[in-house]
RNA sequence: GCGGGUGUAGCUCAGGGGUAGAGCGAUACCUUGCCAAGGUAUAGGUCGAGGGUUCGAAUCCCUUCACCCGCUCCA
């Protein structure tokens, strides 16, 4: 509204979150309790937007996936899972044992240290000195002067302290500390929620909320194969609520306790994995970008080595499309990761379940093999988190001082039917247009207050197109049209309204 | 989990032991009719929650919850 500049990247996070809960994208869950950490509600129009991007995602996957290398388009069918399936299911993903990090505090500096990434020097029988795995020769040397030991790292034995007994821990001086014994005994934080089935609470009917939705594609492989006439390669689709009990949930709904999550798992002969990871890739790069994610913010990374998860150490690892959001910026921030899975999950599933999972070549009987994988999955939480953030447009020049310019296949309302005025017969015309047009298309009418406020309502919440009905439409039957992004208008006839939005749709943002 | 900050009307915020405030917004009506215009009126708050001190607490003290920033962590 004023001639400020638009606000710097980490204030546009606080601005971004107001506009959400004022206009009804995302509330704090249980806010009237004084809200819980970690979950989000989504109002009436968040609700929209993530509706479309997670059916624009089972359009691109499952409806109408893509062509293929070979020229003919692939074949992907999809499931809907339990959220609960029997625990056993997660002790052979490795989330019962792996997906849990102990944890040990110092308490001399406050800081904390995953047990597994450190080492332990013995300098000598109690000089006992921990580094974290990664530390260079020369952090150690520097380390070792300073506590006053003898530099001879090379003759000193190194233990993971993941090896060391509790007991001894006294004898430890932590990787930043200066004092010896201020490391705290390893806690337990398992990312897993956990439940009860049935109404008695002991281990016997202990249930897991899953903290992916991946494993309920493989739990189902057999039932697919079995129940429809798919061959390899192909794939299965699941969108879906996952749970992680995140130690510290932050940065809005970017990393929630109860999330959504879209993953497609691709199963494909283990030669062809390196194709098919690249094409997937590809294809998921392009698909961010046709629904409006087109900035540089946007951006395509392989993953270091030394973050492979448990699943893809053979493998040829993991590529991530990530966003950089104004609280990650100038670094970015996870939106989906494309992995190679290889055959990992399959093979436990066979072994835990001791359920047969190869797949028989059709064209030749003798073939048998368990499929690799390769899964894009992405976060629809975040999605919709990249696209609000993408959209969020300060323009000073305009009243509402905001915009958000989503791409029209995102946006939560595609149109707003508007009478210049609450009398006569505007309102009349409006309402048929309404009645009309909404057949085809979410859309608005708004018959109060002044036509400003309304056109600067829809901007805040991301409306391409105003449809005004004026003194002129019942003289000739046409409408203005006004554009979002540019504010300008255009002249067309009451009756080509769902013609126009039909060719507009999918290019239009007003900026021509 | 640690350190710092914040919490008063839908929003942005002022107030700082003695009857709860402003602007914007909302609602109704009037006026106007293409970019948050003007007028009149109305509604809306147990000052995040709980406890304590006090004749009296939004204000002082303690506890707690939520959010933000920084650590830490994140298949």
């Amino acid at each position: 509204m004023t001639g400020n500049a638009p606000p710097a990247p980490a204030d546009a996070m606080k601005d971004i979150v107001a506009l959400c809960k004022r206009r009804g994208f995302v509330f704090p869950a249980s806010e009237i309790y004084g809200g819980i950490n970690g979950f989000w509600d989504f109002g009436p129009l968040g609700v929209e937007l993530k509706n479309n991007l997670r059916d624009l995602w089972w359009k691109h996957m499952v409806t109408t996936p893509p062509v293929g290398p070979d020229g003919a388009p692939v074949q992907i069918v999809g499931i809907d899972s339990a959220i609960i399936q029997n625990p056993k299911a997660w002790v052979a993903s490795g989330h019962v044992g792996g997906f849990s990090d102990p944890m040990v505090d110092c308490r001399e500096t406050k800081f904390r240290y995953r047990q597994d990434h450190l080492i332990v020097l013995k300098a000598d029988a109690h000089n006992w000195i921990a580094f974290h795995q990664e530390a260079s020769t020369d952090d150690i040397d520097r380390k070792l002067k300073k506590l006053g030991l003898p530099v001879r790292k090379t003759e000193y034995e190194r233990v993971p302290l993941t090896q060391v007994p509790v007991s001894e821990y006294s004898n430890i001086t932590g990787p930043d500390a200066k004092t010896k014994g201020t490391l705290t005994e390893p806690k337990q934080f398992n990312l897993m929620f956990d439940s009860h089935a049935g109404p008695i609470k002991d281990d016997a009917n202990k249930v897991y909320l899953r903290p992916e939705t991946a494993q309920g594609i493989f739990l189902n492989f057999k039932n697919v194969l079995d129940s429809t006439r798919v061959r390899v390669p192909f794939g299965i689709a699941q969108i879906g609520k996952a749970f992680r009990n995140e130690v510290t949930p932050r940065n809005f709904i970017f990393r929630s306790r109860e999330f959504e999550q879209m993953e497609m798992e691709w199963f494909c002969h283990g030669d062809d994995a390196k194709k098919w990871r690249d094409f997937w890739f590809s294809e998921r790069t392009k698909f961010w970008q046709s629904i409006g994610l087109k900035s540089d913010n946007l951006r395509v990374r392989d993953h270091d080595k030394d973050e492979l998860s448990h699943y893809a150490k053979e493998g040829l690892g993991t590529a991530d499309i990530e966003y950089r959001f104004p609280f990650t910026a100038p670094d970015f921030g996870e939106l989906e990761g494309i992995a190679h899975r290889c055959d990992f999950d399959l093979t436990q599933h066979q072994e835990h379940s001791k359920q047969k999972l190869e797949y028989m070549d059709p064209d030749d009987n003798t073939k048998r093999y368990i499929p690799h994988v390769i899964e894009p999955a992405a976060g629809l939480t975040r999605g919709v988190l990249a696209l609000i953030c993408e959209a969020y447009t300060p323009d000073p020049n305009r009243p509402s001082g905001v915009f958000l310019d989503f791409h029209p296949s995102v946006a939560p309302k595609k149109a707003a039917i508007l009478p210049l005025m609450s009398k006569g017969e505007h309102p009349e015309i409006a309402t048929k247009l309404y009645m009309k047009v909404r057949e085809h298309y979410n859309i608005d009418l708004d018959v109060k207050q002044n036509i400003g406020k309304r056109y600067a309502r829809q901007d805040e919440i991301g409306t391409p197109f105003c449809f005004t009905i004026d003194d002129q439409t019942s003289a000739d039957h046409t409408v203005t049209v006004r554009h979002r992004n540019t504010m300008k208008q255009d002249r067309i006839h009451l009756d080509s309204v769902i013609e126009y939005m039909r060719t507009n749709m999918n290019t239009a943002t007003g900026r021509s």
